[in-house]
DNA sequence: TTGACAAGACCGTCCAGACGGTACAGTAAG
DNA sequence: CTTACTGTACCGTCTGGACGGTCTTGTCAA
């Protein structure tokens, strides 16, 4: 679409997370971010006008990024899988990244509680989606729920569980989930 | 052990977070808790002495209540019920209240992610305590987790669940845990 | 009983710094 | 000539916190 010369607006929302996750949710001031992303300040707001345009392409990049990856693994998923399982084992995928992947979160609400909705409205659908094709309810509520509470710990870069306790944990919810 | 006039200090943790909760992690000022808890700035910095202290002094309370609720919850429980039972029953419940009880989190990390640091310990040590007492690991990693997800919904005042579909998710980990 | 006084609890104002955002002149590439 | 910036200077606003003053309460000697 842009960007002949360089890619900056992609550097610009890495730089972002990245200093979200390393100097805290409260330090991410367009002065860090540019300077993190060797941009100038002048450069930054040329692609992002405002901080809220900022965060908002922070929350539909990584929706955007979720939904594609979602897509793709069930098409190219494992014939007989059901899509709980695909849900399963993405998400458990994401969280074992070793860096939190979206810490910008906090900044973003901190910023504007209302960034919240679009991730809620999404996490909505997926849900209803997921319960469309799920026979057993309680088994559907279960392995979401645990997920979900995976994706906090990642969120907060929690230690509570180790490694093979995820793995674990995995392959239960995978059981349940048929 | 002080305030021999009025309890300012819980009139200050309880109105910043509100603060917090209503019009946002980011906006949580020293002026806005103080006029919300119907007291002067000067007042709250008599009080706490640093916004960090009164973070602080959030954390602390959070901590100190839940640990005190587990407590009381272990001894009046009913006499077969197992500890990891407990622990999702008192769970749900503190999910179950109208208002996110901890938004103000968002807050404290905004301002210093090292306030994250106690909750974490507190939480390894809730669940290494359960780890000993439950025979059923894989059991009891669903049902942490999934009692993780819950609470990670009711911080971000999140709609997914409907009050059916929380029920049933309870009673299917109490299944779960035995 | 009373008056002096100390300490505790709180008020209201002020300030330095940080932040988001603007403005604008310059420049290198296509 | 346009696009995509750089770099600098600047402005208005907000915030944490320091500070000095004020009102209330308890204590205790006379």
């Amino acid at each position: 679409m842009k960007a002949r010369r360089a890619n900056s607006r992609e550097k610009i929302l890495a730089a972002a997370a990245d200093v979200a996750r390393e100097t805290g949710p409260g330090s991410l001031s367009l002065d860090a971010v540019a300077s993190r992303a060797g941009v100038s300040k002048g450069g930054l707001l040329y692609n992002f006008p405002t901080k809220a345009k900022l965060m908002q392409a922070l929350v539909e990049d990584y929706l955007r990024a979720f939904e594609q990856a979602l897509e793709s693994a069930r098409t190219a998923g494992v014939i007989g899988e059901s899509p709980l399982a695909t849900y399963i084992k993405l998400s458990a995928e994401h969280a074992e990244e070793s860096k939190p992947s979206a810490s910008w979160i906090f900044s973003a609400i901190a910023e504007d509680p209302d960034f919240l909705t679009p991730i809620k409205s999404f996490r909505r659908q997926v849900f209803e989606r997921l319960k469309g094709e799920t026979p057993d309810l309680k088994a559907l509520l279960v392995c979401y729920l645990a997920i979900e509470g995976l994706r906090s710990m990642n969120l907060f870069d929690s230690d509570v569980l180790s490694r093979d306790e995820r793995r674990l944990l995995v392959s239960s919810l995978l059981e349940i989930a048929g």
